[in-house]
RNA sequence: GGCCCUAUCGUCUAGCUGGUCUAGGACACUGCGUUCUCAGCGCAGGAACUCGGGUUCAAAUCCCGAUGGGGCUACCA
């Protein structure tokens, strides 16, 4: 019963943000636990003294929260297992260290740093270890160099103290990105050499960037915390990461963590690097929020979209304007990554932008017959109740009347539009007008007006 | 350099117990339609089995090699 438990780990070391090849790799470890319905556990790496960084631990614990990738246990929730942080635990190391120097399996090593420990590898033969994914890792042991156990610090190196930790709090499954490949045969060696039974490994595809190269933080952002900033959903980054190196094998592409926990297999797990694509991101994103709704004041794209305005319009900027005309940015933006470029796009509803009167012509019609049609719909729009109409509503009201009258919908509203927006692109006339209906309308008849002043000039 | 991993459209990938693959899907891209413009929506389209040897009646699928890409090569993780 106990024996068959499966118990993955996360075992980040507190150097910084969480990126999203670790958040990847922490989703993969609480996905296998979970749907094997075992336990996650969660383990802070943090024997390195130099790269420690202060806070880090709490945002870790604070992001994997977020994302709902809720450890069974870990450094808050103590059991048997615990301690969870490895500078609690440098005792355990020590003992572990003086057995192997007592077999002979390890020996001292002196140097101006002080006294470490090193492990003696095998030259011999191979080492060998199961991948899940990759089946037989087998690896000579002829070029094999001792390494360090224990720094002149006290503190353990990561591959050993990886292999106590997870042999001592029973972890079953080691899932890990595949940089830390190529130091398997340390690791076999010091099961065998402990006698321990190695636990399964799955060595994830690392995830690249454009340039093909492994994600990284000079290559731009990497910080889950960026992205969520930025506007990205939490569930569309989720669901975009498990897709980078698993697939369901089906095309369904949109899950959310509990359909991920169901779905989720070791034998759907890739085996090559996945390029990450903000583009594909977008998608799923653009995906997520149709299905989410998000309140507006929960909405950090709306949010980061208020701040850039504020920014960028200073005094002109309002907030419940910008609230009405949210739903038409969200139609003509890819996603957070375009928002920036795209938002310039909106600024005529706060200032209307300076144009030539030639704008306001539509193909060969004249300038008369524009002015004429203009203040036809200024007259109509000015007996109407606008408030009480949406976009759809009035654009039937609008085309209706145009039709009684003989007008073509061309010359009549494409200077509309380019009366209220003094843009050659933008939302409808319509959507333009429902959206100042409801915040100011006398900013509509001042706007007809002076596209009819331009026409008269 | 050495060791290791890997290899299907631009990207993520399906297919890999060999024939049903004239290689499927999604994103992106292009075109057409709807239309006052943009967006949206609908429809259509271009786009890949890295190469060379085998094995086999038959290979994207199996084997070998080359090449490409990547990772590691610390008293970092």
């Amino acid at each position: 019963m106990k024996r068959s438990m499966v118990r993955t780990r996360f075992a980040p070391s507190p150097t910084g943000l969480l990126h999203v090849g670790g958040l990847r790799t922490a989703l993969f470890n609480f996905l296998f636990a979970k749907n094997q319905g075992g336990q996650f556990i969660l383990r802070i790496e943090d024997t390195d003294q130099k790269r420690f960084l202060e806070g880090a631990t709490e945002n870790l614990i604070k992001t994997l929260q977020d994302f709902r990738l809720f450890p069974d246990e870990g450094p808050d929730l103590n059991s048997k297992f615990g301690p969870y942080i490895q500078s609690e635990r440098l005792g355990i190391y020590k003992k572990y260290s003086e057995q192997l120097l007592a077999e002979d399996k390890a020996y001292y090593e002196e140097s101006e740093a002080g006294r470490a420990v090193r492990f003696k590898m095998k030259k011999t033969g191979v080492s060998q270890m199961e991948d899940l994914v990759r089946g037989e890792l087998r690896f000579n042991n002829d070029l094999q160099k001792d390494p360090i156990l224990l720094k002149s610090d006290g503190f353990p190196v990561y591959n050993f103290a990886n292999v106590i930790d997870d042999y001592s709090m029973e972890i079953t499954h080691v899932i890990r990105g595949e940089e830390f490949l190529s130091s398997a045969p340390i690791y076999a060696q010091l099961y065998e050499a402990f006698g321990w039974q190695k636990p399964k490994f799955v060595h994830l595809p690392l995830i690249l960037d454009r340039e093909r190269k492994k994600l990284s933080k000079r290559a731009g952002d990497v910080a889950v915390e960026q992205y969520v900033k930025k506007g990205y959903l939490k569930e569309a980054l989720l669901n975009f990461i498990a897709l980078l190196g698993w697939n369901p094998k089906t095309t369904r592409e949109i899950f959310g963590l509990e359909d991920l926990i169901e779905e989720f297999s070791l034998e759907k797990v890739n085996k090559s690097g996945a390029i990450f694509d903000i583009t594909k991101l977008d998608f799923i994103n653009r995906e997520w929020q149709k299905k989410l709704q998000i309140p507006l004041q929960d909405d950090r794209l709306f949010a980061r979209a208020c701040e850039l305005l504020k920014e960028r319009l200073g005094e002109n900027f309002s907030r419940p304007l910008f609230e009405l005309i949210w739903p038409q940015v969200l139609e003509r933006i890819a996603g957070p990554s375009d928002l920036e470029e795209k938002l310039p796009e909106f600024y005529f509803y706060f200032a209307l932008p300076g144009y030539s009167a030639d704008l306001l012509i539509w193909k060969n019609t004249s300038k008369e017959k524009i002015k004429s049609n203009l203040q036809l719909l200024r007259d109509w729009l000015q007996q109407a109740s606008l408030a009480k109409y949406d976009a759809k509503r009035l654009e039937e009201k609008i085309k209706a009347t145009l039709a009684e009258r003989g007008v073509g919908t061309g010359e009549a509203l494409w200077p509309l539009r380019v009366s209220l927006s003094g843009q050659k692109n933008s939302p409808s006339p319509f959507e333009i007008i429902a959206v100042f209906a409801q915040f100011e309308e006398t900013e509509i008849f001042s706007r007809l007006d002076r596209a009819i002043d331009k026409l008269s000039a």
